[in-house]
DNA sequence: TGGAACGATTATATTGCCATAACTAACTTT
DNA sequence: AAAGTTAGTTATGGCAATATAATCGTTCCA
């Protein structure tokens, strides 16, 4: 029953299968499609749905440095789906807001990413059932001690939304 | 019990949450640090794990276009890891096999790729054995449609091992 | 046997992603 | 109020990934 064998081989298979089932039919590419834009311009104007941020706040969310944001931003804003404000209290400091079509983009690109796979859909309600069960256990684990473990990883919320 | 809002919401959380588990901590970095190249040439590399490929192979199990595989080739080649012979009897085609050092590499990547997040491996004896059984349900689900129905994927076998 | 098809390569270009350096404006701290 | 810090931008550049076009040798087929 516990041989440490048995244990590792399903935790590698179970993994395999699921970065296979993640990873085998990319997105991203239907979402940058969709877009008409490049998947990074998609993650920003995804990261905003749930509310204004700063440009330091959006760059810290996208991991990557300002001069980043702003160019991805400027992108975004070009094209109608973002606005610039100035923070009161603050004026150094942008605020950057989604405008309806930006919303509406990317809710387009939040319902592309959450379809999910058909062998997924596929899946019997009590292995849907299970399954939901198993992965409420792996995000509380997650959430305990994932992101405190990688050293140069950022501390963030854990926020499955997130994944792109 | 068989709400179909609430098997919806189920599916959208468990993908969401599969999705975060995947993509979260980017493996790819690491295994490109760690063999000293980028990662379509260790994506590459990987492929030939399971034996010698032609050229015209290896460019559709890619999924790019030929010259982009010779580039890569070329680059594998120049490192000592990976051997070009002529086809006997074809001598149009090349026959791509791994060196020793190759195989070491592909397999270093492997062994990155494989290892399981801590919040999987984490799991009880009874959630991940729930999760296993879960999982092979949706690999025989996935092997039996959704290639198929993908029109533009080019339909290959199912490989879990072939996701990075 | 001559042309069509195929396998591979060379050459060239594009796009995406992202960094560093240097700068300005605004705020904070002493 | 001077010095330091923070937010954001501009300018520049690099690498990775990948495509297209053209070419060459080889093989297949009518």
């Amino acid at each position: 029953m516990s041989d440490p064998d048995a244990r590792s081989a399903a935790l590698s298979r179970v993994w395999a299968e699921m970065r296979a089932l993640v990873l085998e039919d990319d997105r991203r590419k239907e979402v940058a499609d969709a877009l008409g834009m490049s998947f990074s311009r998609a993650k920003a104007l995804r990261r905003l749905l749930s509310g204004p941020l700063t440009m330091r706040e959006l760059t810290d969310l996208l991991g990557t440095e300002k001069p980043y944001t702003t160019l991805v931003v400027d992108d975004l804003e070009g094209r109608g789906y973002v606005r610039r404000t100035v923070h009161p209290g603050d004026r150094r400091r942008r605020i950057v807001t989604l405008t309806e079509a930006g919303r509406a983009a990317a809710e387009r690109a939040d319902r592309i990413l959450a379809r999910p796979p058909r062998a997924l859909a596929a899946l019997s309600p009590d292995d849907l059932a299970a399954l939901d069960h198993v992965m409420a256990a792996i995000r509380s684990a997650g959430a305990g001690q994932d992101v405190m473990s990688l050293p140069e990883k950022r501390a963030q919320a854990i926020d499955p939304n997130s994944a792109m």
